[in-house]
DNA sequence: ATTAAATTCGACGCCGTGTAGACTCTCCAG
DNA sequence: CTGGAGAGTCTACACGGCGTCGAATTTAAT
């Protein structure tokens, strides 16, 4: 869409630094999945990046703050592509369609999730994050199992609280299997869809 | 577990060193509470039992050793406890007892099991522990489930499955609970069970 | 009492983090 | 074209924690 206006539209965007930067992110990921985090150092993240462990503290403070920003470029996606997803009115879809859109949350960033939920208790930053980011998908399932009939309120036995612990079942189930295979995260989703669905009295 | 380490026990006697042992694991677990686990140095636990750092690496090998002698001591309380309750066969008995166990233990070794999971991943001696005892926890669960009416086997939708999907909800849950109040352990050990209730077609 | 095992200590080397200061490159104003 | 500001990069260093070594000391067995 670039007119005519002259000094103007620069590249005023693309900075070198921004370049690096991305760089840096996208090897702390390759050396996540490759070494696990306390396995990985500064030295080798600037390394892979192609530059040196000097340089790489000109973008990051510290390497707690390269992972943290990696886990929030991971999470600004993951807010993006629910923002994005329809809900249907109709809980049994609903439901398919949030476990559906899950797996391929999983499959294509569960090492990022999964750091970042290991990460959570020694960094506050990514459990701010984190937990943010599980008080969406609690918001998301509580309106579903509200919708199907479910006594609202957050008493124990009330919509509010069964959300919450289902979040983390599919959380941690979806942790362990997508460690595994993705045949794994798929008979996951399968067993964590039918307990959705009976948990709201659409099936018995 | 493996290796050949000094300080063990040829005779059934009280040695010196057996009760240093205890006093560095106490440390350990008292210091984990207070500064957690990266914050805390192998001086801190030196320290805290009345002795030098070179002393303590004459009973452990290594901070992680340590650390996993504590897990093996909790996870084998919890095995013990675990044998010593006696089944019961209303599988609604049986559930309200599990969950009133589990409630017990988190209040007694929260710390400790958080500690565990969250070492799961970078300390394998310790994630083989864990999921050891999941596995225990598993099996008594779908033990339940199958008693309760629910189809034996291990596709998605059948007991196993489902036993392991409820054990991450209990896990999960339990983790959060028990770092904020006994108050959110007991509600949050309510929740648990009315899903396993209802997923066990007990209730509607 | 002698001797071997058990236990303790202080000091050392290694590795990883984070910081400091000098150097280079780019781009733009004068 | 030039000189200077600021972005970007480097080498070198200080700090702190981990794990090891060997010597010194205590304990237990013969």
């Amino acid at each position: 869409m670039s007119g005519h206006h002259p000094a103007r539209s620069r590249r005023a965007t693309e900075r070198k630094g921004d370049v690096r930067e991305r760089a840096i992110l996208d090897t702390c990921e390759a050396l996540l999945a490759q070494k696990g985090y306390d396995a990985m150092t500064v030295g080798d993240i600037a390394q892979g990046a192609g530059i040196t462990r000097g340089a790489l503290y000109f973008y990051f403070g510290s390497k707690q703050e390269v992972v943290t920003a990696l886990v929030a470029r991971t999470v600004e996606h993951l807010w993006e592509r629910s923002r994005a997803t329809a809900q249907a009115d109709e809980p049994r879809q609903a439901i398919a369609a949030a476990m559906q859109r899950t797996v391929e949350l999983w499959n294509e960033h569960g090492l990022v999730m999964r750091t970042a939920i290991d990460l959570s208790l020694t960094v506050p930053e990514i459990g701010e994050l984190w937990s943010h980011t599980a008080d969406l998908f609690i918001a998301a399932i509580t309106a579903v199992l509200e919708r199907a009939g479910v006594e609202a309120g957050t008493e124990p036995e009330q919509a509010s609280a069964m959300a919450r612990a289902l979040c983390w079942m599919i959380e941690r189930t979806f942790y362990h299997a997508s460690q595994e295979s993705r045949e794994n995260l798929q008979e996951a989703s399968s067993t964590c869809e039918h307990i959705w669905l009976i948990s709201a009295g659409l099936i018995t």
